[in-house]
DNA sequence: CTTTACTAGTGTGTAAGATACACTTTAAAA
DNA sequence: TTTTAAAGTGTATCTTACACACTAGTAAAG
């Protein structure tokens, strides 16, 4: 009967389907979406490709994944190669395995999305030659599927700092409450209302307000705030709190 | 100097990244987390393994990605060939690549979950004599990393569940309001109050109210609705309408 | 035919949170 | 001392979330 029939069936395919074959292989890359914060606007990290396929091209930043690591590790490795940079936040975002997404060969690609402050970065090693921040509405076409990648990720991005406290990895460690409403204008690409915005942020109560002020910017200067990880994560722990923006 | 040093550094292992080593291919295998709802619990599809390794024990439905296929394709065929469903609704969720997640080969997984209506689809051959309904905190101890997987499937699945209208595909076409907050406590896994939830629902309008009653559980009778996926559509599309629970 | 039993269905008041909105303060520079 | 430019601050109103309890309808039992 059908059910039998496909019963045998499919104990035969999954013999199939698990008797691999070495001719399935593939080879698996990391791509690094490299997002940064200059006080002033949110921007992207990309690289003008010196080898083959696509030379001379922009794209973002990606490596092979080795057998000795995990996809995370392939990340930060990659990451830190080409930059310079360590210990910095990232996310794994999503796998891209269209066919002919990298026409040399068959490639699938994980995609990363990682947060740094631009300005306390700034000598780490980013000024690879081929390498410049781009504004995120002024990046140039990238080679395969990598646009598709940063549009997920300034998704993710713009959901993620709704609820999460990750804005903080763009912005250096002391930061205006400016800067901070500064970063989520960009971040969700629209105004928002500086008082409305302030108390908000108060009444979350996981800022530290420093006796310290940045006067680079006015006469009358602004009181620097630091984040209490500390106190967030306790928050989390005890009373499930969510960060809400 | 240091900047010029690591540019140089970096362009060499620019090349060492690229050149890539027929060595470091791997397996990239598909994992679907079937989600299914009887009407009354969220459970989740298994089998029980007929094959090594880890024959006998229970884990989620896989199988390798081909070099035909993309990823999506590879967990449409997953799915069908052990389940005999198709036409479901599927999206991807996280890459898993632990070393030694699978003690026999280098494997990495790609997780994906799946939706069904388990009424509906009785009779498509998932009884193949190896696979069965496990209510979600009822599910045994899993092979390698499944049992991860299904958390993260978990918690995706609330979040996507507040903002999608995503239940519907865990309902049949036709369902009544208790079932439908039947659904959302049990993927929200809480009770819900029968006024509120029927007045959020009615003032997100995107279901028609039928003129047909379900009697199979009350005397007096459920009126039966449909969800309007065009009107749905027209209004993300001209409002950017969000479905929020 | 009447009663019983069982789930479906319905509306309002209150509290909390979101939004709109404009003037005063401060300190450096002119 | 005046000017300038950004920082800082509070309240009223609207909207949304939540708490809450009784009536309606039908089939089955007596």
């Amino acid at each position: 009967m059908k059910i039998i029939n496909h019963l045998e069936e499919a104990q035969d395919l999954n013999m199939q389907l698990n008797f691999y074959d070495k001719e399935d292989q593939v080879l698996l890359a990391v791509d690094c979406i490299i997002f940064g914060f200059d006080k002033e606007n949110l921007k992207i990290l990309l690289i003008k490709r010196n080898f083959e396929p696509e030379k001379g091209k922009w794209s973002l930043i990606g490596g092979f994944l080795k057998k000795t690591e995990n996809l995370d590790q392939a990340a930060v490795r990659v990451l830190h190669t080409l930059t310079g940079l360590s210990d910095i936040y990232m996310e794994q975002l999503y796998t891209h395995s269209k066919i002919d997404r990298d026409p040399g060969q068959r490639t699938i690609s994980v995609s990363y999305y990682a947060l740094i402050d631009v300005e306390s970065h700034k000598f780490d090693g980013i000024q690879i030659d081929s390498a410049r921040w781009f504004e995120l509405n002024e990046a140039p076409d990238l080679i395969f599927d990598h646009n598709e990648m940063i549009q997920r990720a300034i998704a993710r991005l713009r959901r993620r700092a709704m609820t999460k406290p990750i804005g903080f990895e763009l912005l250096p460690e002391k930061f205006t409450m400016r800067q901070l409403q500064n970063l989520y204008e960009s971040i969700l690409d629209k105004k928002l209302d500086k008082r409305n915005f302030i108390n908000k942020i108060n009444s979350l109560d996981v800022l530290i307000k420093l006796d310290e002020k940045d006067m680079t910017v006015s006469r009358k200067g602004a009181y620097l705030y630091v984040f209490d990880k500390e106190k967030y994560n306790k928050k989390v722990e005890e009373d499930g709190f969510i960060f809400k923006i």
